[in-house]
This record gives structure tokens, sequence and C-alpha cells, in this order.
DNA sequence: CCGATT
DNA sequence: AACGGCTAATCGG
């Protein structure tokens, strides 16, 4: 039988330990058993022959059993590409590895362990060849279990090529009742489930009968009922992926427990097993047999770390409108009980708001989901697995499965020790030019494409081709100032495969020029180079990550040391050539174009790579009519078509109350657009007016700060940390990661003893001389003071006498 | 006022 | 649980 493989996972079990393979053909769904698979690890040895024959007669006797390796044998590979002799230890049972591997180690002659750190699943999937979300074939004994098709494999499952396969998609999302602060499981019920999938349903399950009920709400006897209804309705539509918004860690988790409670099960599995929790000290996914499920926030947090969306709140909400551009109906959490235990209105708003969450989350899942589906081929993990992952995570498994093609030996993770040393080796980063502060004009910037791989891969950056023997350093060969250099005879095993992914990412733009955006050919076209950029672009970060197995800090030094000799060279280049660097910073820099052409411009960019190596190319990234410069990593511009484009100021951040964000907007684009400081110093005398005469909207004076640490390990109280401790006083959870909102009251104190919650800030009064003095003002005087203008010159009265204010509700 | 903390 | 560079506010001695 050929399927798609939607998930591979593995089952302990005393007897037979057994991969299981999930593959849908058509409608048809079954799971493959495979209870061949042999798990191993790798030994080096100072004598390989010797030690194999010890190895074979190891026994260790557990729980009245004796343990021994199902087979030992003596295997050639490689390790940084120097051929060595491994000895293979075959084990009859994954769970003898821990065992096996500490009773080989005090045999005499015994060095290294490779590979022992390979969970079974995903050894399956690369010993196998199979690609996840593609085709595999399977053969072997047919037999219907547990309502599922059942092949219990007599051979290898093979990868095979596959062409689409519908998946049956649904998106669900649960309210509760929170009648004190943060529900607790243990006393505040589930009281809606909405659930929308891609076949056309939408239905929010109940227990309350609302006054007028749409047809889309079903309800249902009680949280018990809603919870069986939810888990028949799933099974009813034969979901094969299941999309939640933080389902990780509040959906599923909350629905454990109280499912716990109610004495019933969430059987979600296609099997009819119970959802099941994989519990780590970061991180807590729940997965369900058959099915893969996707919480969306995690794609979404994982775009975020990687810069490829920028918000300040990554709110279901926020999200959705800024990926979609579609507002949605929104909600007060604080009003959620007030909902459910009055009724009527308020609860029909409820019950459309919580099928408005699952629809977007549906929503926001299609969009995103193309691009982990490709990452999830090229990496060759499970979606499931994928989706969860880190940028240094994916690499790290793209470069398992091509050490295991290869015959590399892949090297272990760091021990805490190994890992507290490499963090005490730090090293240098980008260059950042100090600006030319101040407002300028006609500008033109030039930015390397993809610099850190291009040095990677031109340069051959390898931790096995470090200071190698067989080159002398030359031009191309030495690192600049750190006396490394790269060998050039051989390739490097990294380099090597970051340079297919670039070619391939190449391959695929050129045909992306042959189709229509829009179309399904293009899309699956884009997401496959974005996936190719995705991992391309976190190769860099690896090496330098502690815990990384190919971490390798010279490496990662030489990388960041070649960029800043590139950028200087572009600087010192352009400057030569007339034009005036204002800015620079890692991998690009703004000039201004002083009389020189924009023809000047591409001719210098020509100029610039016929003497760049390798893949390495500098661009010619846009015109800029105007730009203001402030501190480094601080600056504004007005692009050709009018859009403002912003880098660092507050403007981005949400430690910032949006009254200032916003005025320092208006004040850039005063000046960017109109040209126009006098505007721009209008615009602040009103704000200051505005604020201290309580103009101004309340969500527009909160202040968002995150805390990074448990409450307790704060040694400097901060204005977020004071207001945390307020709230924990009034019985929120305050953990490690939240977001804390606040306001700054007026009355005496420091900022931190008026800092208060946004829960608690219902009749107070702000203080409006904070939010001109330490918000509005700095925000935008650092603008101002770059074209000249001081404080005195936007001749406003902070009029401190003005009788006591109250914003506008 | 200034270094430390965030 | 991908890197380092950088600015700025506030605390607290």
């Amino acid at each position: 039988m050929e399927g798609l493989l939607l998930d591979v996972d593995y089952v302990e079990d005393e007897e037979h330990p057994s991969m299981r393979i999930y593959l849908k053909a058509g409608g048809e769904k079954v799971v493959a058993v495979d209870r061949n698979f042999r798990q191993y690890f790798y030994v080096l040895a100072e004598d390989p022959g010797r030690a194999a024959g010890v190895i074979s007669k190891v026994e260790v006797s557990e729980r009245g059993r004796t343990v021994r390796p199902a087979a030992v044998e003596v295997v050639k590979r490689t390790r940084l590409g120097r051929e060595v002799n491994a000895v293979k230890i075959v084990l009859q049972h994954p769970k003898h590895q821990a065992l096996l591997r500490h009773a080989v180690r005090e045999l005499p002659g015994v060095k290294e362990f490779y590979e022992f750190d390979i969970p079974p699943a995903r050894r399956y999937l690369i010993e196998t060849g199979l690609v996840p979300l593609a085709g595999v074939r399977v053969e072997g004994m047919e037999r219907e279990c547990e309502g599922i098709k059942t092949i219990f494999l007599d051979k290898s499952p093979e990868p095979r090529e596959w062409s689409g396969d519908d998946l049956r998609i649904m998106s669900f999302d649960i309210e509760v009742h929170n009648p004190s602060g943060t529900p607790r499981p243990d006393r505040d019920p589930v009281i809606m489930i909405s659930m929308v999938d891609t076949e056309g349903l939408r239905k929010v399950l109940t227990w309350k009968v609302p006054e007028m009920k749409p047809d889309y709400v079903e309800v249902v006897e009680d949280e018990r009922e809603m919870f069986r209804r939810f888990v028949e309705t799933v099974r009813e539509r034969d979901i094969d992926v299941l999309l939640g918004y933080n389902t990780d860690l509040f959906d599923f988790p909350y629905m454990k427990e109280r499912a716990k409670r109610l004495k019933t099960k969430l059987a979600l599995g296609r099997d009819g097993s119970e959802v099941y929790m994989r519990k780590r000290r970061f991180a807590t996914a729940t997965r369900i047999r058959g099915r893969v499920h996707v919480d969306v926030y995690a794609m979404v947090n994982f775009l975020a770390t990687i810069g490829a969306i920028r918000l300040i709140h990554y709110t279901l909400e926020d999200v959705y409108k800024h990926v979609l551009g579609k507002e949605k109906p929104d909600f007060e959490v604080g009003e959620i009980a007030r909902a459910w235990d009055t009724g009527g209105e308020k609860l029909e708003r409820l019950l459309e708001y919580s099928l408005s969450d699952a629809r977007a989350t549906l929503e926001l899942g299609l969009e995103l989901l193309p691009v982990f589906y490709e990452l999830s081929r090229l990496v060759g993990q499970t979606l499931f697995d994928v989706s969860r992952m880190t940028p240094g995570q994916l690499v790290e498994w793209l470069l398992i499965r091509e050490a295991f093609r290869l015959k590399e030996l892949v090297p272990p993770r760091p021990l805490e020790e190994e890992y507290g040393e490499r963090m005490e080796d730090t090293y240098a980063g980008g260059y950042v030019m100090e600006p030319k502060k101040g407002l300028h004009e006609n500008l033109v910037a030039f930015d390397f494409r993809s610099l850190y791989p291009s040095i990677i891969v031109s340069h051959n950056v390898d931790p096995s081709m470090f200071n190698c023997n067989c080159c002398a350093p030359d031009e191309t060969t030495a690192v600049p100032d750190l006396g490394y250099h790269f060998c050039k005879r051989r390739r490097g095993f990294i380099p090597l495969i970051l340079e297919r992914l670039i070619n391939a990412r190449a391959e695929i733009k050129k045909e992306l020029k042959r189709h229509r955006p829009g179309t399904a050919e293009y899309r699956s076209l884009d997401a496959r180079q974005m996936a190719l950029k995705i991992i391309s672009n976190s190769f860099y970060g690896m090496l330098g990550y502690a815990r990384a197995r190919w971490y390798f800090k010279e490496c990662a030094e030489s990388v960041t040391s070649w960029g800043r000799h590139y950028i200087h060279q572009t600087i010192t280049s352009a400057t030569r050539e007339g034009f005036e660097v204002v800015y620079a910073d890692t991998d690009g820099l703004y000039c201004k174009l002083n009389g020189r052409s924009r023809r000047d411009a591409f001719k210098f960019l020509e100029k610039m790579n016929r003497r760049l190596p390798g893949i390495m190319e500098l661009e010619l990234e846009g015109f800029y009519p105007r730009g203001v410069f402030i501190t480094k990593k601080r600056y504004a511009l007005i692009d050709e078509s009018g859009r403002l484009i912003v880098k660092g100021l507050e403007f981005v951040r949400r430690d910032w109350a949006a009254i200032a964000k916003r005025t320092q907007e208006a004040v850039l684009d005063a000046i960017l657009r109109d040209g126009s400081p006098q505007k721009a110093a209008e615009i602040v005398r009103k704000m200051a007016k505005d604020l201290f005469e309580g103009r101004v909207r309340f969500e527009d004076l909160i202040i968002y700060t995150q805390l990074k640490m448990p409450i307790e390990s704060y040694r400097s109280i901060g204005p977020h940390v004071a207001a945390a401790k307020k709230l924990r006083a009034k019985g929120y959870a305050v953990e490690p990661g939240m977001v804390v909102a606040y306001v700054e009251a007026k009355g005496p104190g420091s900022i931190s003893d008026r800092a208060t919650p946004v829960e608690d800030f219902k009749e107070m009064e702000y203080d409006a001389n904070y939010y001109v003095e330490h918000q509005v003002l700095p925000a935008v005087m650092r603008i101002m003071e770059v074209l000249g203008y001081s404080e005195d010159d936007l001749k406003f009265t902070t009029d401190k006498q003005t009788k006591l204010v109250r914003f506008l509700k």
C-alpha cells in the first residue's frame, strides 16, 4: 500500500517496541507497525577490533533479566571528515541504551560515544529515508485493530513520490469560566469548545442555553458531555491536522486536567487512544496518535524569533490582523465569567467570539502551514516535531540526516559542564558604525545578500576545515585579524550542505518567475524557497550556539570577522567613489548620493561584485529621499513610495506607552514626509496639552514589560516587577514569560511604587507629568535633538499646576 | 551621582 | 533552548 506519510511515533512495549507509521491514501487511514527496527549507537576505541570483541560479550543484568547487545560490528565512518573505524552497537530494545552504554564506558580502550542521543522515531525516519508529508510504501500483513486498518510490516517501508492529498484540518478553541483571576482547572469548568474545519464545519459546543441560539451552537447536557461530543466530532470528521492557538501550554493541559476530574478521557487518537503529553523542562506538547496536533502559536513564535514577523503582542487578534490584514471580534477576558453567569446578549457575543477564535486560528494556520510542511520535508522530521523546533534544532536535524548519508558521525549534544565552558567563550559580532547624526537626503542603501551564509560557503567555514595542515593561509583562506585559516583543497560538510540549500533556493526562485502569484504552484514553490531561506540563515547562529552539536566557536567567530572585513571594505570603497556613508550595520550601509547619479550607484555595485569571492554578492537595496539617523541601531527613513521605515525607536517597542510611540511616529512623519520640524514641534505641544487635560485614551497609557524570571529572583525592583507583585497579591498567577501591563498612577513614591497593574487601575488618576516627561518627551527629543532643536525650542510649558486630570473612557 | 540591573 | 551589538530607563547604595 502507498500513501502520504502523516506521522511517525514510537511505542515502548516490553516485548515489542514498535515504530508506527501513520499514512493516508485517499480517504483511507492506515497505521503500519514496524517491529524490526533496531536502535544503535557507536563507540570509538583505541583498538576497534578488540573492543568489538569485548563489547559483544557484555552482559548486564537488570531486574533479573540479562541485557546484551543484539549485534556488535566494526564499521567505517568519518569523524570531522577523517576515516575512523567505529564499533556499532545494535540494541535489542531502545531502552537498553543507557544501561549498555554505561557498561561499555567502563571497558579499557573505549574513548568516545556517538549517536546515543537520537530518539527512536527520529532515528527511524533517517534510517529508512522516509520523508514526512511525502509518499511511503508499506508491505505486510493486514489486520483491523482498534477500528483502524493496521499493517504489520514484513519489510522496510520505502519512500515514494506522492502528489498531494488534501488534509482535513480542524481548529478548536476553548473558553473557560474565570470568576476570579487566572482560571484553575480544579475549580473552573470549560464552558465552550468551538470547532471550524476545512470541510465547512462551524460549531460551538456549550452547556448553557442562550436566549437566542445561533445555528452554529450545539447545547449539550454538561461539561463532560461537551468533551465527549468534541472527541466524537474530531473522529467523525476524520481530522488529520488539529490546530489551536497556544494549545500546548493552555487548552490541552487544561482540558486534560478537567477530563481527569470529570472521569472521562480525551480519546482523540485515531486508534481511540487518549491524548498524551511530552513534558520537558522548557516545552510541553500534546500528541494525538494518528493525527497531527499543531499549535499555531508555536509557528508564530518561531517566525517571531527569526524576525519574519515582528509585533508588540502575539495574541491571536494581533497576529491574525498582521498576517491576514483582517480584524476579528474581541472579548475582554475579564468579562467571560460574567457573560456566562448573566447570560443574555453578552453570552451570545461570547459564543460568537469563541467561534471567531477557532475560525481565525484555522485561517492563520492555513496561511502558515505550507512553510512548515516544506520545513518538515526538508529537515525530514515530522510536522509535529518541526512545528515546535527552534531554528538551531532544524539545522541540527537536517545535518543529522545528511551526516547519516555521508557516514559522518554525529557529535553529541554537550553536557552541562561543557555548555558552561562554551558560554564563557564569547566572540565579537558585526560591526556597527556610529551614524552621522541628523537628517540626510537622497540616500542609497546597499546590503549583502545573505552575508553570513555566503561567507560560510565562499570561505569553506567548517569545523573539519579549520586550520588544516594542507593549505597555507592566503588571501582567500586566512580569516581577517584572527590568524585562522580554512582549507581550500577539500569541501567542508557544513558549507557543502549549505551550498546545496542556497542553490536549490536559487532554482526555485527562477521557477517562481514562470508562475502567476496566487496559483497553487506559486504558493507551494514560495513556501519551499522560504523554508530553504529559513534554514540557510540559521547555520551561522547554530555554529555559535553553546548547546549545538556542531558548535564551533572559531567558525562562528571567523564568519563575523569576515563580515566586518567586507562591510569595512564596502564603506572604504563607497567613500572613495564619492558616496558619503552615513551609517552601516553588519551587512548593509546607507550612503548619501552627494550629487552622484543612480547609475553611478549601480556602477559601484558592479565594481564591488567583481572583486567579491564565491557566491558573495552586494545588492542595491533601494533609494530613500530622506532619512534621520539618531544613534547606532536607531534611525528612520522614508522610501520612494512614501512609506515610513523605522528601526530601533520606541515606535516598535512594547515597553513604551502607545502615546509616546504615536507621538514619535507623527513627529517622524512631519520631518521625513513634510520636512517640517515646526509641524513636529506643534504635534508635541498638543500632545502634552492633551495629556495634562486628560484627553487621552486609557489604552494609550499602558506600558507592557515581560517578566523574564520568577518574581523572587529580581534583585532590582523595576516598575514591571513592582506591578507584578501587586498582581500576585490579588490572586493572579505570576510566572516568567508573562507580559505585565501597567499604568503610572499619580501620587507619592518612586515610579515602581506607582506602577499599577491595568486590572487595578479603575478609578485612579494617571500621572500626566510622568507621561510627558518620561515617555513623550524623551521619545521625540531624541529625534528633535539631532535636528538641532532643544526642549526649549518646543516652547512648551509643563504647567504642573494644572488641575487634576482624568483620562477619557 | 554612578554602577548595576533590566 | 540560534548569534552579538547596542541604547536607555530605573533602581539602589
